[in-house]
DNA sequence: TAATTCGGTAACTTTTGGGTACTTTTGTAA
DNA sequence: TTACAAAAGTACCCAAAAGTTACCGAATTA
């Protein structure tokens, strides 16, 4: 998720790709998006991903931070609350988002069928 | 890229981000869409992707080949000729994939900035 | 008196990614 | 005749990332 060569450093496709191209980022997304806030708590992101440990849903919530793409606002509290909420930047993105998921469902088949798992 | 909970084998998200979620698989259906015949072979695509080595591009061509995104057509000569084109479905992924390039290249700065790197 | 909640972190193990060197067969150049 | 180049990879090894488990600290809840 560091690359400092030339190519990342100019090149649209590395970046996005670094931004939010892991496993776990556009589910992240994807769940703040369709939430009816908008707004979810560390663990309630839990419960929409619970194939997803705590160690790295924390890291991929740093990471989509750090890329502002997502808002993260912090109550100082006990037990503390933190909110996380999609940025602007993380909101204009979404609609691709949705593309590539709708994409995803209408050719589950063809793409499944005998390559991977 | 072998995941075999519940989880991978329903959800669309999960399955669009193992098919081509990696560093390289959107540089080359990007390489193949955008190339003049929609063919390459395997160093022209090396050229298109100077920092990415013969084994990675090796194992993403399979990958893609696996998933039916990329068609891999094999000339029994010598030296070997192997000519990689995009397949029906995926041809039908690249609209969705130029937007997101697109949104790359609007939003590259906003996403920039300090965060990475 | 525990147990639970909440949002993590530290330490550790496993899996994946990535680089370098090498292969094979033929043609070409020295 | 020897040597090299081209093509499309593979084998081997190490580094980096992903993932697992245990734990924290204060406050409510049972």
């Amino acid at each position: 998720m560091a690359d400092i060569t030339a190519e990342y450093l100019t090149c649209p496709i590395r970046n996005v790709i670094s931004r939010f191209g892991d496993k776990w980022s556009m589910l992240v997304l994807y769940s703040l998006h369709t939430s009816e806030t908008g707004i979810l708590r560390f663990n309630e992101l839990r419960r929409h991903m619970t194939d997803c440990s705590q160690k790295m849903l924390s890291q991929t919530l740093k990471n989509l931070e750090q890329s502002h793409l997502v808002h993260r606002k912090v109550y100082p509290e006990v037990p503390p609350r933190v909110e996380y909420s999609l940025t602007d930047t993380g909101k204009s993105l979404m609609p691709t988002v949705m593309a590539l998921i709708a994409w995803g469902k209408e050719h589950f088949n063809e793409v499944v069928t005998d390559g991977g798992y």
